[in-house]
DNA sequence: GGTGAGCGC
């Protein structure tokens, strides 16, 4: 006799996934902000003649950078950073001014104004370490 | 092919 079992039902089970009874409260607290944070994540770097702008075009290059904060200050450095292999703009650049207050015009003549159809964001670029070209060699990572 | 938050060779 081969009587075939009818199959559970599995409109049944989902019962059991339904049960979400995790509102409760966990006595693992997530919010660590017990107090004031002395260490942001980006706050914004402090006052320097290099600039971070984001927010560029595509075809925005380094020369259409240099030559719209150039209406503001001494640019005596600008670049559209992109992408060494295919060239093309990540869609973000830097540019340094020859004072500090000449960066701060800058940023306050550029920063949220249009280029090239997109709003530009114009900031304070973070000091990053020194390109170390004391060495011709010089690989990321150094043998044990 | 060219995105859409970001930090450069």
């Amino acid at each position: 006799m081969a009587t075939r079992a009818a199959v559970a039902a599995p409109h049944v089970l989902r019962r059991f996934f339904c049960s979400n009874s995790a509102s409760s409260t966990f006595p693992f607290v997530p919010t660590p902000p017990a107090g004031a944070v002395p260490t942001p994540a980006r706050p914004t770097a402090e006052p320097n003649t290099n600039l971070f702008v984001s927010g560029l075009s595509k075809r925005t290059t380094t020369e259409k950078l240099r030559e719209e904060f150039s209406k503001f200050g001494e640019v005596v450095y600008a670049r559209v950073v992109a992408d060494r292999v295919s060239g093309y703009s990540k869609g973000f650049g830097f540019v340094q001014y020859a004072t500090i207050e000449d960066a701060a015009k800058g940023i306050e003549g550029m920063d949220g104004k249009f280029l090239d159809g997109w709003v530009i964001f114009a900031e304070y670029a973070r000091p990053r370490p020194p390109p170390a070209h004391l060495n011709n060699n010089s690989p990321p990572f150094g043998r044990q």
